[in-house]
DNA sequence: GTATCCCTTCCGTTCAATGGGACGTCCAGC
DNA sequence: GCTGGACGTCCCATTGAACGGAAGGGATAC
């Protein structure tokens, strides 16, 4: 940028004004935009005004700012998690609807899943998926089926991050759950994530064998229709796989 | 900017940028891109590299280029539609079971109605509302509703529009238009926006009477139950607006 | 009345953004 | 096999847009 200070760009400085919006959706206050964004107050005073101009962001009297109605338009007139969600959809309505639980989709994202699509029911069983939340590869179903389907390359480097520590028995557990979740063709964790619940999921696969994305419920612990669901999530997986192909 | 050309900021080019992929998913050539972005290739090319440094693009081998995960995600963690969306889905899903046909959920934004969730069905009839799309006010149920129940002033602004061609006549069509939807307290399109569908949208009101939202269906036009779904639709409407008013 | 906090505007400094030009690569047509 | 064209990528001198400290207003609390 022009003048002094720390040498980053204007894309660098609009990314963390639009990062530092918080998941629940309030406004903010100018000052702490600019606390959160690490921005000089004059500085994301000028950005949020430009901003707000082309409607990415909204202004308040007051000073208050928050997301604009524009900014989430334009993202999701052409992302690449909308055809995921729109091929899904159908399918995890049917899920849902025979099940009455939570059912979400995610995809793989760095050492992370990413979930692009939740479903809810007032009843079900509490579900720490939000949509466009993240979780850890390991301690989530969706993580594991779709990691246990990836590349043998990735999967290692993947590992090798666990060596660090006190190193190789956390890399073999993980990699025992893998295996598993392979050979089963579909990964669950009982009481992991919450003590009262179970993940189930099963990946998406491409022509390659890959998972594209996983599809997965959570279900209360002493849930019994577990011969049933596996299948019926995977008849929904490759519904949506063939969805995806066809598109 | 530095340099010649257009006098147009950093946060112009950015948002020109993310504005040129089409509605249909595809990635785009860099060339192509520029061109629809008005910008020179190499801008172009600077802009692309440093979006997709922070994930907001991403660029395969070759050129082409697409939207980012980071980006939707970012968009999607906080977003004033989010709330809307979450308070809405549990009643969209009650309502497309019943009915087992198309329901969308649509914002006012400018003078058009903005799509802001749909669900629809293999089976059902064909529905024109895209999600993070628009519409017309003066065609889709969904924008009738949301008219309806606005500002005197907003209206009559609104209705200005119309003034200047032939004027009187189109003008008065929609303000009969928006007086019967606002006295029945929903709004209907027989075969307009598709000749065999029927479009039937009630408003989502606040503490004010003045219309958040739009909660509609899309049915075929020899639909015979709408004695019971003009109510389904109003009583789920309280329901979405009960969940803004509290969370 | 005074102090405090916050948004907003002003303005001189400065370096990041700019884009024409050149290069390497990949095809299609001759 | 050669040639022409289209495209993505890299380089670099120019320059005006971005920057942010300082000062100004307006509201609220003490």
């Amino acid at each position: 940028m022009a003048n002094s200070s720390s040498g980053d760009s204007v894309v660098d400085r609009i990314v963390r004004v639009i990062s530092a919006f918080p998941q629940d959706v309030g406004a903010l206050r100018l000052s702490d935009l600019a606390d959160r964004a690490r921005l000089p107050l004059t500085t994301t005073h000028r950005l949020v005004q430009q901003l707000a101009g082309h409607g990415l962001l909204e202004t308040a009297p007051g000073g208050m700012v928050r997301p604009g109605l524009r900014l989430w338009e334009l993202v999701n007139r052409a992302s690449p998690a909308l055809a995921l969600r729109q091929a899904a959809m159908p399918f995890m309505e049917d899920i849902q609807q025979v099940l009455n639980q939570n059912v979400n989709l995610a995809v793989l994202d760095g050492w992370e899943a990413l979930f692009v699509e939740r479903l809810s029911r007032r009843g079900s069983v509490a579900n720490r998926a939000q949509v466009a939340g993240r979780m850890p590869i390991h301690i989530s179903s969706a993580g594991l089926a779709l990691m246990a389907h990836q590349d043998k390359a990735l999967q290692q480097e993947y590992l090798g991050q666990f060596a660090d520590p006190d190193g190789k028995l956390v890399a073999a557990d993980i990699r025992g759950l893998l295996a598993e979740t392979s050979r089963q063709g579909f990964a669950q964790l009982k009481g992991v994530v919450d003590p009262d619940t179970w993940g189930i999921a099963v990946p998406v696969l491409d022509r390659r064998q890959r998972a594209v994305a996983s599809l997965g419920v959570v279900v209360p612990l002493q849930e019994m229709r577990l011969q049933a669901l596996v299948p019926a999530l995977q008849t929904a997986a490759r519904g949506i796989a063939r969805g995806l192909a066809g598109a």
